[in-house]
DNA sequence: CCCATATTCAACCGATCGGTTGACGATCCG
DNA sequence: CGGATCGTCAACCGATCGGTTGAATATGGG
């Protein structure tokens, strides 16, 4: 059985797909431009791009040649209400938390800071 | 380059592993019972406990014959966190992410209501 | 000591993933 | 029309995934 949780935390296990959505988070894209700043072939982001629509991460609206990507907040709104009903009555280890995310910062593959 | 986010969402991303998490939720439980529920070997059970705990969702603790699982919210909670970062300007559409939780809902695999 | 229980290991399987390349269809523009 | 741009398709590749089976390794109890 496969749910639609399951293709968008999927979606969400490729640090590429994650890095598409902190662009869009920005503006609406064309999907050129979503490749532009990636090591990778146009048709591996095309790729990407149609693994994100599937989950509901993004949409796509094709407007003469270009296809436009857009962020849609809802999918993930849904894995965030899932994920908040783990751990929201035990008290935070705040040593384990923090050491997580300082070694996620470390490692995550953005240009900017 | 592979983060931490990349395995806790990599986790996620199956339905007997975010049911797993479920069912400790509730309580520790020695990995024999884990499975029990499961229609799949014991062996499988195993490799999906050793994924959990490879993305930190889970700790695992040999005491005697027995290995208990333990639930650790705090990777889940991180996972959480960047989630937050969409989406909490825009407004929700409703129905779409009520469409979302409705289909996630008919389709999830647990046996109890 | 011997046997049962608890768990993992190792090898194997088909399916899916993330990427490439090259050809192709659409669309704009001079 | 004809060329350039935008994007996908199709086939292929090695790697990983989710599962199986059977053997191996602890550990506990009578």
């Amino acid at each position: 059985m496969t749910t639609p949780l399951d293709h968008v935390f999927a979606a969400l296990a490729d640090p590429t797909r994650r890095e598409i959505l902190r662009m869009l988070l920005e503006d609406d894209m064309a999907v050129t431009d979503v490749a532009e700043p990636f090591a990778m072939s146009l048709a591996a982001i095309s790729k990407h791009l149609a693994i994100l629509a599937g989950a509901g991460l993004i949409s796509q609206e094709k407007r003469g040649r270009v296809k436009w990507c857009k962020l849609e907040p809802d999918a993930l709104r849904a894995a965030s209400v899932w994920m908040q009903s783990f751990g929201q009555f035990e008290p935070v280890n705040l040593d384990a938390f923090e050491a997580f995310l300082e070694r996620e910062l470390q490692m995550r593959p953005d240009a900017a800071p």
